[in-house]
DNA sequence: TACTTGATTAACAATATTGTTAACAAAATT
DNA sequence: AATTTTGTTAACAATATTGTTAATCAAGTA
């Protein structure tokens, strides 16, 4: 009856290094990470990691694996109802997009990193893009050619699309420390800055599908 | 009258370690390069390394200051003419950056990594950005302002167009590995794609920039 | 109670990585 | 030619980092 009581605190270790691991792979990189700082973060002799991890690159696995899933479950839900408008579903990719990456903004920049240190390593991750990329835009171009046929907007790639609304997201929040002290004022208050972009970025890719007015 | 020879070696010497120096630096970071490394490819003992550069953060350091020499002389050097018009002033912009970023397409994601992993490491590339970015944001406010006033396009702030170009010329590259996977084909030709990137973001913003047609 | 199991600790082992040194060679300068 | 400076090598030292092991503890179970 008291395993309840032993489980939680066996869970309870694990989950503390994972955390800690989280913030040190997050912040430093796989090569910068040091297994020890992250046992010492979690307050765990450093045994304790390999015991529940054995290796440094199985704990970086882990944590990866989640970040990959936590990735999936919030990008790759949108442009499936074929019936709401092009317009609407570009919001919803936005919106959706940025609110993510606020919650998580150093994802991007860690994920890019690590696919280029050893792409092996993050296998994982590309896979999972490869899958679902392609779903997304093959869904977003059949919206873009109906409402192209009907003259409401330009007749566009959707890849090239999907590429610059991700760009437009996605950078400034990667490039933080370099952004913040080129346009200084401008991305003082996060949550301001975000709605800022999801405004923005709308916009910005509204416009680029708009008709050419020369009739 | 030797001096020319001996000084060539010398400086042969010190070049290599500095040119697989870059090339460790460039794709594995500060924290995954490794010395004994960079002296292997180099074709040197690695007490070389350690002779003309002392430490390994100080050859870092070395790289790290003239990839920003590099940076600054390829893109601080436009929008200085005020005469030019604000269309041609972008067009070089983004002709001059993406030209860049094609010839060091490692470079941004490099810079940014760094930046993030240990801000002091790359103190002197900071301070770059912090110096001219500002300049060349007034430069680019002074001519929209003065295309707006005049009705040729919308007021619009300096410091977000540019975040947005800078996204846009950026990103595709800075996450090729990704990019590559996710979009296929459209990646697949790096000349093709460098000159479509050209075409379309400037399009992009232009098309940002246009007055709205509602008169 | 004796036994088993999983969690934990401290000390240690193994290796990787950076950095140093002493001896030597080659060239330049006096 | 003697001396000084610079470059080079190989071996070593120092340290950081990951990974292992044997002993101990705590809790549940036969």
């Amino acid at each position: 009856m008291n395993k309840d009581n032993n489980n939680h605190e066996l869970q309870d270790t694990e989950h503390k290094i994972l955390e800690a691991a989280e913030k040190e792979f997050l912040s430093k990189g796989f090569a910068g990470a040091r297994t020890t700082t992250i046992a010492e973060a979690a307050g765990v002799t450093h045994a304790m990691l390999h015991y529940y991890f054995r290796t440094k690159a199985k704990l970086f696995d882990r944590v990866l694996t989640e970040k990959t899933k936590l990735l999936k479950e919030a990008i790759f839900k949108s442009t499936d109802d074929a019936d709401v408008s092009l317009e609407e579903t570009i919001r919803s990719i936005i919106d959706r997009h940025l609110d993510f990456i606020g919650a998580n903004p150093e994802l991007p920049r860690f994920m890019i990193e690590e696919i280029y240190n050893d792409q092996e390593r993050a296998h994982i991750f590309l896979e999972q893009i490869g899958i679902y990329a392609p779903l997304m835009i093959g869904a977003l171009q059949m919206k873009i050619d109906k409402a192209a046929s009907e003259g409401k907007c330009r007749q566009v790639d959707a890849r090239t699309l999907m590429l610059d609304i991700a760009s437009l997201n996605i950078f400034s929040f990667m490039a933080a420390p370099v952004v913040n002290v080129a346009l200084e004022d401008l991305t003082a208050d996060p949550d301001k800055f975000l709605a800022m972009r999801k405004k923005e970025n709308y916009d910005t890719i509204i416009r680029k599908l708009m008709p050419t007015p020369k009739d």
